[in-house]
DNA sequence: GATCCTCGAGTTCG
DNA sequence: CTCGAGGATC
């Protein structure tokens, strides 16, 4: 064989496994032996660089950097689409379009995914690859050949297959969607990350920056795929139905989604749409909805626009997850320990069905880091679909005007200097007499973790406090009825009665009268809750929830606790030098021995339990982690039968956890245990191996 | 000394 | 849920 057939061969075979590697996902050769072919045939063209065509294997990258991007008219407007949210929408579209024409009574109907990445248009003369653009406005776009040839999804040339006996126009445009498919996403930032590089912040925005580079070499360092769904324009015969140009353009070797489905009526479309709005998360790339076309393409053409949009298709919009709004201001809150917390406030947006108007900032050196300026647009994310954080700037859409953030150099609730400590991130409001503080202790000292008194919310907080009824959490339990009186009539004061308010109904609600009364009893009944709750409630640094409950089991009573010395503390699992020295420090305050003092004096004063044998079960030796809503169970009931049958509960993923316990709407905590290779378990299997 | 694990703290909206 | 930090572990 001559050298020069040797080469067309090995080119049509690099184009092959390339397209089963890339496009159909169903490589047959090994990584080793697809290298050895590459390796020869850059040989052949090391020595023949005459015969070296565009449509080469080996011409996805190497060229070169360019200076800007060629404008190119596309040879049909790139049309947009109608949006319609939810089904109520998506029925009235129908609704419409079969008043127009009634054909679309008996019409068939493709449903497709919607990507959330850059629309490209790639134009193919005589079956090769010559031109690659982005959408633009539609009728002219940015040529990004160079660019879109380093992606390895792009046929160079079609038909891929040589046996194929499709025939392809002389000239053939087609429509694709350019993206990151998100676990690629995740894997480049975690490379990026490691490297110490700036990571990006969604996979739509890298792979849209990353297509707009002007050196092809980046591109081509980036995990871009592409689905190819609508031909734009054909000098030749193709398809005149949506359903047979997914096929024909696989047939030609493009990679076409295998989530399309076509249906007869337009309910079962629309059933369709939903259930992937439910199971977005199992589609492996970004998808801001579905699209419905009319399958009968001339019946679709025939229908016409509104607008600029066609009224043969609809985009049926998932609730966005993901949104940019403006950052108007940063406030900031004092904890109950008195760090700052940086909080955004946001323009108000909605995200997931919900208004957004405020998010955690988390502390300072977040800001820093983000380079998050005030007026930026911010790119908002709800965490585990509830709630909402910052993922970071839109730099590109910066005007200038933007102000760098400068963090407070005084506490914005009682204005004494801030304070920092070596090795943290977190900044101190030190005053032990900030109200804010005092508001925050007594509230957590009163939350469902701690004491769980019902009825002592933010606002009845805060006026205990500033009314000076409070002024330690001690004080709660000498309240009386009439003093608890006083707080509907600072209610009152608070919420004057709205002036012309139609009242034919009711007449204008009072606050309950009820609430002095219930409100003692609930103080009252928290007298007697358990040891470690009390401890919780103090809030004591570094001790929390579990911490309080292993220090219970050793320690009587406060007594016993506020006489242990450091020493004594760091026998206890989980207390080391740093949390030993808050307790002993919490103790030796003269503040804190006044109230443990009132404590006393009101008979509170819980005594440890008594020491338990740890429980054996069915789970002894068990770690468990419970993520998401289950069916039956509440959160609290779940971690409650686990301990029960004497297995483990903890927040977070690790090697060592046994068990994932997996309800509905599950978080990041899902992605870490199947990445972890933790074993994933219903409640229903969780009752099983509980042998109940 | 580095890495992994666990806990605590703060957090949004209706 | 996310992040930071202390403690345990190798």
């Amino acid at each position: 064989m001559n050298t020069k057939s040797r080469y067309e061969e090995l080119k049509q075979q690099v184009h092959e496994h390339n397209y089963r590697y890339h496009v159909l996902d169903a490589p047959i050769i090994s990584d080793l032996e697809y290298d050895r072919l590459t390796n020869e045939l850059k040989a052949i063209e090391a020595e023949h660089p005459d015969w070296v065509t565009p449509d080469s294997p080996t011409q996805r990258a190497g060229a070169r950097p360019a200076d800007r991007f060629e404008k190119v008219r596309h040879p049909a407007p790139i049309l947009s689409l109608a949006n319609a949210f939810g089904a109520e929408d998506a029925r009235a579209w129908f609704e419409r379009v079969r008043k127009l024409d009634d054909r679309v009574e008996r019409a068939k109907f493709v449903v497709e995914p919607k990507i959330d990445g850059l629309s490209v248009v790639l134009h193919y003369r005589n079956g090769v690859f010559v031109q690659g653009a982005t959408r633009g406005d539609g009728e002219v776009g940015e040529d990004i050949t160079q660019n879109l040839r380093t992606v390895r999804a792009i046929p160079l040339k079609i038909p891929v297959s040589q046996t194929s006996k499709v025939s392809v126009p002389n000239s053939i445009v087609v429509r694709g969607e350019a993206f990151i498919p998100n676990q690629e996403f995740e894997e480049l930032n975690q490379k990026l990350a490691e490297a110490g590089e700036k990571t990006y912040l969604n996979p739509r925005n890298t792979a849209a920056g990353s297509l707009r580079q002007l050196d092809p070499a980046l591109t081509a360092s980036r995990p871009i795929t592409l689905l190819v769904y609508q031909i734009v324009y054909a000098d030749g015969p193709v398809p005149t139905s949506q359903w047979e140009i997914l096929d024909y353009l696989k047939s030609l070797g493009f990679p076409v989604t295998d989530v399309a489905r076509r249906f007869d009526e337009i309910d079962s479309a629309i059933a369709y749409t939903e259930t992937w709005n439910e199971g977005r998360d199992n589609l492996p790339y970004e998808a801001d909805g579905m699209v419905i076309k009319i399958d009968d393409l001339r019946l679709a053409a025939d229908l016409g626009f509104v607008g600029k949009d066609p009224r043969g298709a609809i985009a049926f919009k998932f609730p966005a997850r993901e949104v940019t709004t403006s950052l108007l201001g940063i406030d900031v809150e004092v904890g109950r320990t008195g760090v700052l917390t940086p909080k955004a406030v946001l323009e108000a947006v909605e995200i997931g069905g919900v208004i957004v108007r405020n998010a955690t900032l988390h502390n300072f050196d977040f800001i820093a880091e983000k380079e998050i300026r005030i007026g930026d647009r911010v790119l908002v994310k709800r965490a585990g679909e509830v709630i909402p954080y910052i993922i970071g700037p839109v730099t590109d859409a910066r005007t200038g005007r933007e102000k760098v953030y400068t963090p407070p150099t005084h506490c914005p609730a009682c204005g004494q200097p801030v304070e920092h400590f070596e090795g943290e991130v977190a900044w101190y409001c030190v005053n032990a007499a900030c109200p804010a503080q005092l508001v925050r202790n007594v509230e957590h000292f009163v939350s469902r973790g701690a004491m769980d008194i019902e009825g002592l919310g933010t606002e009845i907080v805060g006026i205990l406090v500033e009314t000076g009824l409070v002024k330690d959490v001690a004080d709660l339990f000498t309240l009386s009825v009439d003093d608890l009186l006083t707080i509907n009539e600072e209610l009152n004061k608070r919420r004057p009665q709205k002036e012309g308010v139609e009242t034919k109904k009711k007449s204008a609600p009072k606050a309950p009268p009820k609430r002095p009364e219930k409100l003692f009893a609930a103080i009252q009944a928290s007298k007697s809750q358990p040891l470690p709750r009390l401890l919780t409630a103090l809030g004591i640094h570094g001790v929390g929830e579990v911490m309080s409950r292993d220090l219970s089991r050793t320690f009587a009573d406060l007594d016993a606790l506020s006489k242990a010395g450091a020493e004594d503390l760091q026998q206890i699992e989980g207390v080391g030098p740093n949390i030993a020295e808050s307790i002993v420090d919490w103790f030796a305050q003269p503040v804190n021995q006044k109230v443990l003092k009132k404590l006393k004096a009101a008979g509170v004063w819980p005594k440890g339990e008594e020491i338990t044998e740890k429980k054996e079960g069915a789970f002894t030796g068990l770690t468990f982690v419970v993520t998401g809503t289950l069916p039956t169970l509440s959160r609290e009931d779940a971690k409650a039968f686990i301990e029960a049958n004497g297995g483990k509960v903890t927040d977070s993923v690790s090697k060592k956890t046994s068990y994932l316990v997996l309800g509905e709407n599950p978080g990041s905590k899902l992605d870490k245990a199947q990445s972890l290779g933790v074993k994933v378990i219903g409640e229903d299997e969780l009752k099983k191996l509980a042998g109940v």
